[in-house]
DNA sequence: ATGCTATTGATATTCACTTTCAGCAGACAG
DNA sequence: CTGTCTGCTGAAAGTGAATATCAATAGCAT
């Protein structure tokens, strides 16, 4: 899985004659190996970490790049942080999101995505991509 | 319609201890009276016009209180503003955004909303509000 | 009319990116 | 291996929208 991410990423690159450099490595690793739903900020200070030299322009260009490439989707939950997320082939899920504790809950529902699909072609409209999100209290939050 | 909005705010007001001004209900009669998804910008902006002595700030400022009273929601579209919108008591609806002319349609469907239950059910979730957007071509639009 | 307190508008500040640019480093030809 | 070409990097400056500050002003109760 996450091999085959960095085969994705590493053909794009040399797709686009773009380079293969260290930084990239480093942070594909970093977000490849964490938690689903990372902002710049947040991915930025994770690495600071172990690589104090990698500045914060550099993890929000290879997080676009991510996106461009297909291995990751820009989200925001409404925090003002643009979040990325891995994304997987021929997958596609929603969030259930915490307003408590911010945990971000995926699920799939293939009901409401074919309802979706009946809303749009009854308003004459052609979905691109769609976003739905449940905010609320999960389970350890709730009273 | 419009007046049972200008009491509900106007109640809101009283209730709060806050002041009945001019700024306010010239703010309040051109939302009312506007496209149901306006950024704070684009409010300012067609008020400036005959008012052109009210600053962006209270605009601002007044928007919020809106939200407050329960007579607007703050949306956003991934657009970088932060839109407003009518709430109409009882009544919820989702989006269709046409990434191309920016048209914004407004739809409801009780079975999505009744899928969504179930799912947050499923995961032990109490759901506060929701978010559901559908992005893509317009009639218009679309090739 | 007076005094208290909320409100206003201009301006400054914050926040989260996004762009710039000079120096650096892959990649490839020779 | 070395040079060269061109993309990449990090620090810092720039953006755009939102939010905070503050002195002057304006509601509203007395």
């Amino acid at each position: 899985m996450k091999r085959a991410k960095q085969k994705i990423f590493q053909d794009y690159i040399a797709k686009q004659g773009l380079k293969s450099t260290r930084q990239r490595d480093i942070i594909l690793d970093a977000f490849l190996s964490s938690d689903r739903h990372l902002s710049i900020e947040e991915l930025y200070l994770k690495l600071r970490a172990k690589h104090p030299n990698i500045g914060y322009a550099t993890v929000y260009r290879t997080l676009k790049l991510f996106a461009d490439s297909g291995i990751a989707r820009e989200i925001q939950f409404g925090d003002g942080q643009t979040r990325y997320e891995h994304v997987t082939e021929g997958e596609h899920h929603d969030h259930l999101v915490c307003t408590e504790c911010g945990a971000i809950i995926e699920f799939e529902n293939e009901s409401i995505e074919k309802l979706q699909d009946e809303v749009a072609v009854a308003h004459g409209f052609l979905i691109k991509h769609h976003k739905l999100e449940l905010y609320g209290l999960c389970a350890k939050c709730r009273p």
